[in-house]
DNA sequence: ATTAGCACTCATTAATGATGAGTGCTAATA
DNA sequence: TATTAGCACTCATCATTAATGAGTGCTAAT
């Protein structure tokens, strides 16, 4: 079907000149710049075949073409070219994350920046997820009164910490026997600590004792199955008003209330965790307030496996070849920087 | 002087109409609105003179006038009328801070949006700062290999940590050695532990411990005296676009662009930690891009010392009388919150 | 010293018309 | 049969103009 391949070749004009111009485009204006061999009428025509296909919208009577979110999906899946990032900014990149060598949350946060440095974007990130780790080691230290700091260090070499409250006062020896027992059986935490070791040991501990450890486990599984300890960033987030689909103040204010929000960054790096690199068009964001912006997420891996991920969000005309580049690069280098500095076979 | 004492009723009440309406007030509203007696004609007749004083502004010919940064100065100085905050509104917000007992940054963080729930302004926080605080216990974890996670509790109850890199790989023993050993000496922190203790004890460590030493203690003055883990947070960032003085787009986008930065927040919240409450008026504000609006912050403190700070973001003409009962109120309550679950007498 | 009266200023708004980019349709063309 | 040239038509955008009205400064009367 030669027809179909030029109205694709016309579309595909269309999507990269509105991408680049943010200004509807029109029959003459394809047939200037770009070199397909036809006349703006034929053009015309086909424009009109596309609109009636839903791939190109038209703001008002007499006006040039925008592309719909299912143009922009279809160009996503079929003709996105994704190329590598120049080397030299990756290795600047290296020598920041070098910077911030065991200080992870900083290094995630200096990611975002990057991201939006490169792509002139809001960028989204998120501190690992300790969930699908296996705990390597539990520390309580024993703070004042009732006050203690609880540590868990996992076996990849991440490691969180919270301050927990016990219901009476405890000391530094009560904690260090409490400790012993609870690395004896880190294993059951997955299972509510159902294995044999705990009930056999929880023998060998008073009443007392038995009570902490009881409050102690509920902060665990606070920290540990809740991640009550991950964190999001966004950077970037005033980019928005160099687009000029933005310049009406209702719908940048709105947008920008929303990624305001801890949770919704939460939600968005959250939502899409285990497909890779996922990319939510328009209207095909959950949420009403993000329907003119995309959102494209990759996860960051730590031994193979996702802990966490990153995102950038924009106008929907942003440039979904480039964005994507710059983001398979950045968790790339991001999941270099962990192995080498965390480390912690599986 | 009879005469200037009208002048100053008549300023008063344009100042309350501006800060209501944000409408330059006319003599006819004055006459009309506050019953001071006398026609708009004199009104008018003041109102120049008070123009002349650099008191009033005109933004154009034939319109009414509004107050200049001066007036609200004079306004703040002389005429603020601080009242107390309604006794339910501080009652809920101690019930919140009871969700928060044990995280500390959690109660700060609600701090801010409490602020602009009740202001409807920008509210900036920061947590505790431990620079001036005496140190009670120094703690060193092991995590693995040259990782290391460095706990400081003090006298105060307030715990800091961060995770330290070592040049050459450690153990549990080594670390615990050390930790005895900088336990002995940790009041000489602050004076590059040039205590005595300190070289007598030295010559108890072989020379790989020495040299750890040195790395922990460059980690703590890290930590102890830049604060490196002092952090700042904003809400209610978006609150600014209800603001009719900021429906230009462009002014809005250089507050809010400068409100997202780190070390503006920092350098706000810092510049007048020990002055108890402080108000900086439009032009006041170190920087230019603030010259728009006014900054509200306060100490607040523990065992009677300011160890952090909050504030408030507005335009120059916020409500005063209220942003500062607000905030006296605010920071009383959170004082009083610290010293219930911290404790630790000086 | 105060006030009524009036001419004057200027931002704001609505109405009007010119401009131009871009379309859809029709008839001519290869 | 597919393509293209030609043309009437649409509609957003922008500049111009005029009307409106809030508010002032000044002068003369009280």
């Amino acid at each position: 079907m030669k027809s179909d391949d030029r109205k694709f070749a016309i579309l595909y004009s269309i999507i990269r000149d509105y991408i680049r111009t943010a200004e509807p485009v029109g029959s003459r204006t394809i047939e200037k710049n770009y070199n397909l061999g036809i006349s703006s009428a034929t053009i015309r025509n086909e424009m009109a075949d596309l609109e009636d296909m839903g791939l190109l919208v038209q703001p008002h009577a007499s006006s040039g073409r925008i592309p719909s979110d299912k143009a922009y999906r279809m160009y996503v899946n079929n003709f996105m070219k994704i190329s590598d990032v120049e080397s030299y900014v990756i290795e600047n990149v290296r020598t920041l994350y070098d910077k911030y060598v065991g200080q992870l949350n900083k290094a995630i946060e200096a990611t975002a920046e990057i991201l939006t440095k490169l792509t002139n974007l809001t960028a989204l990130v998120m501190t690992p997820h300790i969930t699908q780790m296996d705990i390597k080691d539990i520390r309580l230290i024993h703070i004042e009164g009732e006050r203690a700091l609880l540590v868990i260090i996992t076996k990849q070499g991440i490691v969180k910490n919270a301050e927990i409250r016990l219901n009476s006062k405890t000391d530094k020896k009560q904690l260090e026997k409490i400790t012993v027992f609870l690395n004896m059986c880190v294993d059951g935490i997955n299972n509510d600590f159902e294995a044999e070791n705990f009930s056999i040991a929880m023998e060998a501990l008073n009443s007392q004792e038995q009570r902490i450890l009881a409050e102690v486990v509920a902060a665990i599984k606070n920290i540990y199955q809740q991640d009550a300890d991950t964190k999001v960033y966004a950077s970037g987030l005033t980019e928005i008003f160099k687009y000029p689909e933005f310049k009406d103040m209702e719908k940048a204010r709105k947008v920008l209330e929303t990624l305001h929000k801890q949770d919704m960054i939460s939600y968005l790096l959250t939502e899409a965790m285990d497909s890779g690199i996922n990319i939510k068009i328009g209207n095909e964001n959950t949420f009403e307030e993000l329907n003119d912006c995309s959102v494209v997420t990759a996860t960051y891996k730590l031994n193979g496996r996702p802990i966490g991920s990153i995102g950038i969000v924009g106008p929907t005309r942003m440039d979904y070849d480039y964005c994507v580049s710059v983001i398979k690069a950045m968790t790339k280098t991001l999941d270099k920087h962990l192995s080498d500095t965390l480390g912690g076979k599986d």
